[in-house]
DNA sequence: GACCGTTGTCATTGCCCTGTAACACTGCAC
DNA sequence: GTGCAGTGTTACAGGGCAATGACAACGGTC
């Protein structure tokens, strides 16, 4: 049950470092030195993760994680952005881009694995079987279905797949942005605003069950998903 | 104020070039050429970081590090390795000793530097996961959200961005200026009377906790956070 | 083709947040 | 004690962001 990572990284020596600390913390290391070879690999076998520099030659470590998030074969797929120190802009932009979490060069190790542990964690959510509850709410992925207690919840496909998305990344604020590229995937354009519209479904969606205030507002950031009011 | 680095290698071109480097990025630079050497040094004064050579004459830097990690002095104290490339790969591989870090030569003084400074930040409470705890306080980036205790903390924008930036700079005077430029971002006009109005605002949002003291004014300077009243 | 559920957009509404000003208060210098 | 500079506190008006409801477009079903 190891999980298998992908390093997109160009430097030699950083991928060797990063692949040692990934295999002693029990986890498979592939790598590619650029866009291509990545996609490649990807195609050949999908890794649960990537970690991809921001630097990379030719297509750059955004551009290609905004290409992986419109793929559907890897939209799912967890990234982690490795960036050199640098601005805040850096930041914001790569959130925008729908990447999972970032670390700044340069990183132990130590807290490589943590993030990547953190990240997995997050990202599963659930045992394997696709079943996620949380704070009297369950959803059941294979099933397609929304459980409040014993009540089944009818909700619609636009809904059920942000709820999803929030009950496998609760406690955590995402912009519309960020919400768009995971729920609608990158390639669709609409208005950020259709977001607050669906937040709104969503909410009356689970109002008999006085569940709408676990989608909580964080004004001037986006939406928060959380079992804790 | 100045980081004690113990640099544990037999080679002496080696220590020359990492004491130097170190000196020049302001820490204190001590070493030993053994592991025998190494105690001693570390029990006359304890260092904040030890840069570990794999290779040693007599005991081996692993043993070394396992050694260390026993000791009740020297079980804080971080380890950065320093690896020749593909030397021992494997056997790191069953590496329990908690090193927090590798360095793979040759490696670039600058690189090693950046390193070190990336370990001691984390060993001083920044785990790199975006959480930062003080005197009661939670502060949860990723969440955007604020906690005494178990208790969710509501808070606006402004107070929230003053908040952080004070938990992550604390135990320190700050201008209104400095935090008009931090807080606020450098390129908006604001009277500079408008930062009294906020630290009121969040000293009120942290009333209810008795934790309003924390946020401290420093009369002719600014404000301080303080865990200390 | 009519019906229904779903979706994205828009205009309106409502409310929270913000900066400023005005006034009260405190502590220090003389 | 007096005066002054610096800070605390409150009120308020405006701006901005989010909530809401309505509506038209779309696609599938019968």
């Amino acid at each position: 049950m190891h999980k298998r990572i992908l390093i997109v990284e160009d430097e030699a020596s950083i991928r060797d470092m990063v692949a040692f600390a990934l295999r002693k913390a029990g986890m498979d290391a592939a790598h590619a030195a650029d866009a291509r070879a990545a996609q490649m690999a990807i195609s050949e076998r999908v890794p649960d993760l990537i970690l991809l520099d921001w630097m990379l030659p030719g297509t750059s470590g955004l551009e290609l994680a905004r290409r992986l998030r419109r793929e559907e074969l890897s939209r799912e797929i967890p990234i982690i952005m490795l960036t050199a120190r640098g601005e805040e802009m850096d930041r914001v932009n790569g959130l925008e881009a729908g990447v999972d979490d970032y670390v700044i060069k340069p990183f132990s190790t130590r807290e490589l694995i943590a993030r990547i542990k953190a990240v997995l964690r997050r990202s599963q959510g659930d045992d394997g079987s696709g079943i996620v509850e949380l704070g009297g709410l369950r959803i059941d992925g294979p099933a397609h279905r929304v459980f409040a207690g014993e009540d089944a919840v009818p909700i619609g496909p636009t809904e059920y797949r942000l709820l999803f998305f929030f009950m496998t990344h609760p406690e955590r604020v995402y912009s519309r942005a960020q919400l768009l590229d995971h729920v609608w995937g990158g390639s669709v354009y609409v208005e950020e605003r259709t977001v607050d519209v669906h937040i709104r479904r969503l909410r009356k969606t689970l109002e008999p069950w006085k569940l709408d205030d676990m989608v909580q507002t964080v004004r001037g950031a986006g939406y928060r998903f959380s079992a804790n009011t």
